[in-house]
DNA sequence: TATATTTGCAACCAATTGGTTTCTTAATCA
DNA sequence: TGATTAAGAAACCAATTGGTTGCAAATATA
């Protein structure tokens, strides 16, 4: 099973327990009473992001609080620069359109 | 069919698609050629993007000119920028640290 | 006009996905 | 110690996915 950053954020229910254990490290337990879902459907979730390297395991006692490993997600920005130069290349573009047109006002 | 951008990046094939048109403009045909599959997979990749608008048709004649529609790329930055908060914070941290080391040094 | 090319659409298929229920193990507490 | 709680593992299931082949429509070319 070929598992990737994007493949793990594709879910919703698995973004949005990222978005959750951004603030603080979660149980599964705690998880799953935010979602209309049964724990172990969480669980495979927690899987597939522990998986990407995405959530790390703390265990305490009987319990195992998933934090999120903040650093994964610079993956996407990573792969997002080469798009956001493009935009920010255009954004100047429409800048120089805009200043030619103010010049030609003279 | 719920689409959204998330889940059209999530395929590596796509993501595959998206640089090469993000570059220039290219039909069917000539994407196929890119991959080891047949036209008609790449087409049902281009209609996945087209309905969450990330790419856009272009008719000329009877060729169809994919381009890359940046704009809907911010939505993934816009995404990720409260975990960008986060790790920017972590970061500042570290700097914090680093700077109570070095005026402990002295 | 007849033929070739480009493309989208529909039907079908195997593999994967997200979910469930059931069971086991390990830790906590009465 | 016995009961309870937290969580992973396995077996199973329906829906979705990524792919295929075959076909029809529209444009270009001889």
């Amino acid at each position: 099973m070929r598992r990737d950053i994007f493949q793990a954020i594709a879910d919703p229910t698995r973004r949005a327990i990222i978005a959750l254990i951004a603030f603080q490290a979660m149980t599964p337990n705690a998880l799953a009473e935010h979602f209309d879902t049964t724990r172990q459907a969480v669980s495979k979730h927690l899987r597939i992001l522990i998986e990407c390297e995405l959530i790390k395991p703390d265990q305490q006692g009987r319990e195992i609080y998933y934090q999120l490993d903040i650093n994964k997600m610079k993956e996407i920005d990573q792969w997002l620069e080469q798009y956001r130069k493009i935009w920010e290349t255009q954004f100047n573009q429409l800048d120089e359109v805009l200043l030619t047109m103010k010049n030609n006002k003279k």
